[in-house]
RNA sequence: GGGCCUGUAGCUCAGUUGGUUAGAGCAGAGCGCUCAUAACGCUUUGGUCGUAGGUUCGAGUCCUACCGGGCCUACCA
């Protein structure tokens, strides 16, 4: 075993229950999650990739009602939606949990038991408005009313859109449930219990400042909650919901606290550990297996431990969850790195859900393979500020960095080798000059791009990989296999052996980014061989003169004008 | 209202602790090549770096104000 090999625990944001997501959620967590896991798998590490998808809360039991199922059964079945729809793209979790799964009722009801046992919880009776025609409490933005402050008649109990005004829901005037409408509300008292964070505070805050080499993104949001106004406030982890882990005490009932729940965003990073859990489970594994990643006495602490999400989780996964592992005072691994994205934008707007504009996950597969969205969202994340999607743009980039800078590179070497040698790497002639040049080009632009995959710089990285395919093009345009064939086949020969050769170097540099190309280029040179290119020289004979090749179908087909003229109308407005 | 992020060529974006003529890809123009998905290569036109001040020998980079975009603001998740 190579003993540079490191293990790596990744997780990305788990994507919520109601509804199928738009590649803006795709970009925001999981496929850059998802390179990163394939990058390091690739360069011989261990590595542990969870997701899950998060099933609790108010929007999962609404959006069942609307469906008209009962909750649980809603919630497997979008389960199974979004299972299918990860694999389509090709996300490559070791596993995809449930945050309702037994596991997780488990592992949520233990943190909170130490928790009360470390006295961090806290409980508080509150007043709540509860609406008897729903039969339900109601959330603040759940409530709808006329706004005391601008007499907009459609505020939120937390918030008038209208005025920007912070509100609470006995301040609106004429309140109604914005679920059914009822005006038949009132204020009842409930019990909560609260995490008090605020005890934690000066914990996270060094904590925080200790991780110098985090997205800036990523630290500021997480100062700003610990020291805005009085700083860090203690948060409600219950609530009075039916669907959800219920409120225990580790495996004991708590008394009082009948009937209730945990509140959604104290069970879903969770769902990391209990996903884990899942795992080992369902291979059958002992508990070592999945503790191994994740308790710091029990093998964890040589993990290296990497968050993925959007910009809009950055609090729960720098404070609430961190006060949840360090409140336990149990050796379980906290994260080491949080990688954070801003949003990407569809065509000068945002991409809705509700509205039902921008491409949703399961339409983007149908009209196109997932390797086209993969190369074009990776490229094009948005780390540093928001980014913007466009048909034009998504179009022209796919059709020239996928299909005329690689794919053609494929093309037109698999196709002048065939004709002029046959379907097998050509004998005869040397490295000369130019090939010495191209693997000194080839070598910085390897560590060039190994350094930015290390640091989940994606931007950077894609753009590395693609000057990687304009090299290959470049080579062949200086040594010219076609005319030099003509008065030395030889010298043809070697160019084109070569060329071959990089064709399986870019199959595997690329593997992460574009996983089903990869795979056809690796297929089409009939070769099992993909380990990475640690030995550069050795990598570019790795098919010796003789090896039998196929010339491979079109890895790319054009985005054609009407296409893009077609799904850009298609997806101008609501969802079909 | 407050906090943070952001505004650099037509488009999408890089620009390290402030240092000589501000970069890349795409799009546009020209040339070359003809093996290839009319693909590839080379050259090239585009920018008073949001605006106005200030600090400095020197500012895209630091400070102030203003204008525009975005996110968050703790009971949506």
């Amino acid at each position: 075993m190579d003993s540079r090999m490191a293990r790596y625990l990744i997780t990305s944001a788990i994507p919520y229950i109601n509804g199928i997501k738009h590649l803006g959620t795709l970009i925001g967590s999981q496929l850059p999650a998802d390179l990163y896991a394939r990058y390091m798998r690739a360069r011989g590490h261990e590595v542990m990739f969870i997701c899950a998808t998060d099933e609790h809360g108010t929007p999962a039991e609404l959006a069942a009602a609307k469906a008209g199922k009962p909750v649980a059964e809603f919630c497997a079945e979008m389960h199974g939606v979004q299972a299918q729809i990860a694999k389509g793209f090709r996300l490559s979790f070791d596993h995809f949990g449930r945050s309702s799964s037994p596991q997780n009722h488990a592992m949520t009801q233990y943190f909170a038991g130490k928790l009360a046992d470390n006295g961090l919880i806290q409980e508080v009776t509150e007043e709540q408005v509860y609406s008897k025609a729903d039969g339900r409490f109601l959330p603040d933005r759940y409530i709808e009313g006329t706004c005391p402050n601008c007499g907009y008649d459609r505020a939120r109990g937390d918030q008038c859109e209208n005025c920007t005004k912070q509100l609470n829901p006995t301040e609106l005037i004429d309140p109604r449930s914005a679920i059914s409408g009822s005006t038949d509300l009132e204020v009842r008292q409930t019990k909560h219990l609260y995490l008090r964070q605020s005890a934690l505070k000066d914990d996270l805050d060094a904590w925080i400042d200790a991780k110098t080499d985090w997205p800036v993104l990523t630290t500021s949001i997480a100062k700003k909650w610990l020291h805005d106004g009085d700083g860090l406030r203690d948060r409600g982890i219950t609530r009075d919901l039916d669907w959800g882990v219920p409120v225990k005490n580790g495996d004991k009932e708590w008394p009082g606290m009948e009937g209730k729940v945990f509140y959604v965003w104290f069970d879903a990073p969770i769902e990391y550990i209990a996903g884990t859990r899942e795992w080992a489970d369902a291979a059958g594994r002992p508990d070592a297996d999945w503790q191994r990643w994740w308790r710091t006495d029990m093998g964890a602490d040589d993990v290296t431990y990497v968050q993925f999400m959007g910009k809009d989780n950055v609090p729960f996964h720098t404070l609430s969850f961190p006060a949840t592992i360090m409140g336990s005072n149990e050796p379980w691994k906290l994260v080491d790195y949080i990688k954070s994205f801003n949003f990407l934008n569809y065509d000068g707007g945002q991409f809705s859900t509700s509205q039902g504009r921008g491409v949703f996950l399961d339409q983007a597969l149908e009209i196109l393979p997932a390797d086209y969205w993969r190369w074009w969202l990776l490229s094009h994340a948005p780390e540093t500020s928001d980014s913007e999607f466009t048909w034009e743009q998504f179009q022209t980039d796919v059709n020239k960095d996928l299909a005329d800078v690689l794919g053609n590179f494929v093309s037109r070497v698999t196709k002048f080798c065939r004709s002029k040698f046959g379907e097998a790497v050509p004998e005869g002639g040397e490295n000369g000059p130019d090939e010495i040049a191209l693997i000194e080009r080839l070598k910085s632009g390897l560590a060039t791009y190994e350094a930015h995959m290390q640091a989940m710089e994606i931007r950077k990285a894609a753009g590395e990989l693609r000057a990687l395919w304009v090299a290959g093009n470049e080579y062949l345009q200086v040594t010219q296999p076609w005319a030099v064939f003509k008065t030395d086949p030889d010298r043809a020969a070697a160019v084109i052996r070569l060329s071959l050769n990089l064709i399986r170097f870019y199959a595997v540099l690329s593997a992460p980014f574009i996983p089903d190309a990869s795979a056809s280029m690796l297929s089409a040179l009939k070769t099992e061989d993909d380990n990475w290119p640690d030995d550069l020289d050795a990598a570019l004979t790795t098919l010796p003169a003789g090896h039998t090749f196929e010339v491979p179908e079109v890895l790319f087909a054009k985005i054609t004008d009407d296409q893009r003229a077609e799904w850009q109308e298609r997806f101008a407005g609501t969802r079909d």
